[in-house]
DNA sequence: AGCGGATTTGAAAGCGCTTTGAATAGCGTC
DNA sequence: GACGCTATTCAAAGCGCTTTCAAATCCGCT
């Protein structure tokens, strides 16, 4: 069913029938009522790319997906992507996934822009210098950036305070009366990994706790990962009492490599996880249950999923930074230091 | 850059330009050259929409985004994307996205097809019975389903082999002399489930050992589940001396409820977990090394991307019918059965 | 009765591309 | 020199919607 039918079947015009649906005001209210009666009757789906013709509006935004990068490929995306239709679905805006590889990547971003296949698209896991925002801005296409880099351009931002989450963290392990404190990071390319190190960093320094660099470590946030790391710090002499990990799925090697060496989780080292809150990825039912600096990466995707909106609708990009807070909670997997 | 305005440019017309770039044999190789070289020069990029609305067809397949019903949340999803767009990308075939919370599910598909937004669907994780298919055929949307499910309607579908992996799996057990095999599976209600369930028991049965039904659990294959699933069976007497598990995420909870039990993986218990191929958990890193049935979830995501090509294009969806074999690879985390 | 203003409705012109049907040019034949 | 082909090119008509601009209708008042 076209549009024209629709009309011609009323016995109007395509005009009033096409203002009716879209809320227009100037449309009488008993032919309203009449127009989406007969819409629904005949399951009238209006035609999406004839409206995006006409308004000019991809009624989509993008999300490039980087096949190699292996960091990007985790489950992290998927969460994301959930809460971002949370927001987009409602609106009927698609959301349009590029898989692109590492070199291609700013092609595609052209190309989406050019072709204006999306209205604006999400950045996800900038690294702390990331040409991706210069880039976008000449192409003038809107973009909400998920986490932060340096960038002489202005631009629409949104990140959780990972520096301020590790170093709460960290000081209350000090507070438990940790000196040795490990931490198994994420990439340091990646900003969020190198505020988290800022973090761990400055909540030792503020007690005057020189950081020892044999614990410092950071690689991909695999379970693998977390396993090899915490291997290896454990085999120093004298071995750290308790360890920040960037990722709950690091967090599960860490644990093993905990086991393996023969130690006990939350007596003999302590550990607090950051969470990105994943169904599957549960701390409250691990047992020990894990302690956790916990924000929702799903709550950011509605979030961000908002902000582009406005963001296409005219906001300026200047006005949009959200520095969202992060939760420390407190488990069974810290505990006390133990007596050297 | 418009079509008009490059073809006023070349002083051609627009049909010239239009057919040039699309590569129609009926245009001058002089022509087209200078055409070509034009459109790049000038970095046109012709208008998705105005395209897609003029051809009829959407340049985009869509993947439905159950975002509550929680199995599917899990990275599966990641990496079969990753793999589809392989195939897309190369045809400027977009992926579009749909977060759809359960009840939903079927208007989304309503709203893809007769608002063409989409040339085709992908469908995920059949349930057994899975009304999708009848659904979306009455719909007359294209699509390929990953997986199987019961339906009299002639459709689509790629799958791998779920019951030859498992039997195969059993049998390489009974082999190494285990009796007390458990399996801990996915959930019962998607048919790679019972599948698997299926091959495990043909396998006791070929070989006349009864299955004790204390020993066959299924759930969200979470890290969590695996744990408590495999906790449950260890402290049966006698408790089984091989596990199956359906995925690796529950192999990660199984190994720990192993060692909570005291318990050494690959001697006192084997295992041996179904590997969808990800790149944050690879089996021949863990320690020890985990025997694994083996089938990329990527690779899948790939042909499902090459068949709704062939689909969309006219193929017939009854010819289209694929089983793929699964590899057993083993390595440390099975070994012969201990004695009792 | 006539007028200004508000309320509704419609005709038609795009949006930027593809595609049909027709026109033009070039060339070998008879 | 006219004819029949083939090789190229083009004008114009859509694709299905939105939106501008104009027209029609209705009301309350003077």
């Amino acid at each position: 069913m076209r549009l024209k039918e629709l009309a011609l079947h009323l016995g109007l015009s395509q005009t009033t029938v096409s203002r009716a649906l879209n809320g227009y005001p100037e449309v009488n209210e008993e032919t309203r009522r009449r127009v989406l009666d007969a819409a629904r009757r005949h399951g009238y789906q209006p035609n999406a790319n004839a409206r995006r013709l006409a308004t000019g509006r991809a009624g989509a935004i993008g999300i490039v997906l980087p096949t190699d990068r292996n960091m990007l490929l985790d489950p992290h995306y998927m969460e994301f992507q959930a809460g971002l239709g949370e927001t987009l679905l409602a609106d009927e805006i698609d959301i349009v996934l590029s898989p692109t590889r590492g070199s291609d990547e700013m092609a595609t971003y052209q190309r989406m822009a050019v072709g204006s296949r999306v209205d604006g698209v999400v950045l996800s896991s900038p690294l702390i210098a990331d040409d991706r925002v210069r880039v976008l801005t000449e192409l003038g296409l809107p973009f909400v950036l998920h986490g932060r880099t340096e960038s002489p351009v202005p631009h629409a931002w949104i990140d959780i305070d990972n520096e301020g989450a590790f170093r709460h963290a960290t000081k209350h392990l000090i507070d438990l009366g940790h000196r040795r404190i490990g931490l198994v990071n994420g990439e340091t390319r990646f900003t969020f990994a190198r505020d988290r190190e800022a973090g761990f960093r400055s909540a030792l320094a503020a007690r005057g706790i020189a950081v020892d660099e044999r614990f410092v470590a950071s690689g991909v946030m695999s379970d693998e990962i977390g396993y090899r790391i915490t291997e290896r710090f454990l085999a120093e002499t004298p071995r750290p009492t308790a360890l920040l990990v960037s990722s709950m799925m690091m967090s599960l090697g860490a644990f093993r490599a905990i086991r393996a060496a023969g130690l006990e989780l939350g007596r003999d080292v302590s550990m607090i996880a950051h969470d990105d809150v994943f169904p599957f990825l549960n701390p409250d039912v691990m047992v020990p249950t894990m302690s956790t600096t916990r924000s929702s990466i799903r709550a950011a995707g509605k979030r961000v999923g908002e902000l582009l909106k406005e963001l296409v609708e005219g906001r300026a990009a200047e006005t949009i930074h959200e520095l969202w807070p992060v939760e420390l909670v407190v488990r069974a997997s810290t505990g006390p230091a133990p007596d050297d």
